[in-house]
DNA sequence: CGGCTTTTTGAACCCCATCAATATCCGTGG
DNA sequence: CCACGGATATTGATGGGGTTCAAAAAGCCG
């Protein structure tokens, strides 16, 4: 559903210091502004986009949350990813021009669409835009890696507890709680992501409830326990604590 | 080890095809060319960067190859990728301007250097330098969510079949046989980066081979029946054109 | 309520890791 | 050249972490 509308402006969002405008010139921003003409609003479970299809534009998440999958020729589904307000979408579409994920909303949820051909002259006249962009590109190269390490070196418990501390830290960082927030997907995405079966994530979620290190009610998740689960998670640094100064 | 007197040029460099310097007009081949200065030259297990190092170049491969790692709080360490010629290191450190994993040498190995200043000045000057680095930006991201999909989804030996095609074609890519090679990583490596024992890798070479899809001597592979093998690695056949049920 | 999805809980099994030992390769120097 | 020693690879035996199968419980919503 197309929203013409709802005209979208970076230079008054709030998620501006995430995004793609972070670190941009007014000149820059401005620009920027005038080609996102598009603001698209995605039901939960639509497509955003699939693999096979050709990169039109880049996405940055406005509301709302999306994951990504990959499939392997038999159509079983494997989650590369989940994304937040804030975070870019299609990146992966460079290689061919054409996406190789789909992107589907896990709830109801809105992006800022900028074609690529915009995107792409942008890059070359602004090297702020560039800059932030290999910021971006960056990170889910990084977070891929991630990814690897806790797949191929830590248990079923220490993943989940790398996830959990990763989620708090990203709502931290978008100014919701740290300490407690509600998953946007569904157990069996959460599961898929991780490498682990359903039934086990209950399991984790039940031992690290018993053990004072959660609270969970379905969805709902309140860490209790920062420290504990961060060494879990083979992290190294102190955890965040929700307290404010 | 700098290498100052052996002057490189994508020009006239057998992989350019491959490489950064792929679609670029003359004009902009002989800028390329001027900001490659140096080339490196490591012996086997040598570190051409580690994580935290800051981002001073990128680097294609110019000979040999290369593992990528990155290491738990404890220091287990786990391969992300491996790297053939042509292919480019150091696009993780994008995100914070400096390096999240360690690339090592597998074998004596030599990368053309591109400092990073004189990089975002060319990617700024030129489009086809832009186009192509998206590209291949957007291969690492591509193949690091379908390494996320062989971990979650494929058994060792679909996994081991997998990384075995992909193999194959990259040799195929850059002239050599593909049904023929050499790898260059321990079995430590290959099982390390495939999420599997040693031990499992060693039974899964010998299971192939008595099954008369390959034929394995240490190091080196012959495929006997890539038929097989394709199959084993859940590839998507090869889509037939005009033919409608 | 009633039919659905989502989540939890229980029990048995299995793929693969782990431990242990041997075999093979390769570089080095006598 | 060949013997030696460490690294690398193979092979065998055993056990466990997590999957799988089965079913009930709990939430959601018309």
């Amino acid at each position: 559903m197309k929203l013409d509308d709802l005209k979208v402006s970076c230079s008054s969002c709030s998620l501006s210091e995430l995004c793609l405008p972070r670190g941009l010139s007014s000149a820059e921003l401005n620009e920027l502004d005038n080609s996102i003409e598009h603001k698209y609003k995605c039901e939960r479970d639509a497509h955003l986009f699939r693999s096979g299809d050709p990169l039109r534009a880049i996405y940055a998440v406005r509301s709302g949350s999306f994951k990504a999958t990959v499939l392997t020729g038999e159509g079983a589904e494997q989650v590369v990813g989940f994304y937040l307000p804030g975070e870019l979408l299609g990146l992966d579409g460079f290689a061919e021009q054409q996406h190789t994920c789909n992107v589907i909303a896990l709830e109801s949820a809105s992006v800022c669409e900028l074609p690529y051909p915009d995107f792409e002259s942008l890059c070359g006249q602004f090297a702020g835009l560039r800059k932030q962009l290999m910021h971006l590109v960056g990170r889910e190269i990084s977070s891929g890696n991630r990814m690897l390490l806790a797949l191929g070196q830590l248990n079923a418990e220490e993943r989940l507890a790398t996830f959990l501390m990763s989620m708090s830290k990203r709502f931290a960082e978008r100014g919701f709680s740290p300490t407690e927030f509600n998953l946007s997907m569904p157990r069996h995405d959460l599961a898929n992501y991780l490498g682990i079966a359903v039934e086990t994530i209950s399991r984790l979620f039940a031992r690290l409830q018993k053990n004072g290190l959660l609270e969970v009610n379905r969805r709902n998740i309140r860490i209790v326990d920062a420290q504990r689960l961060s060494q879990l998670a083979h992290e190294r640094c102190v955890p965040v604590t929700g307290i404010s100064p």
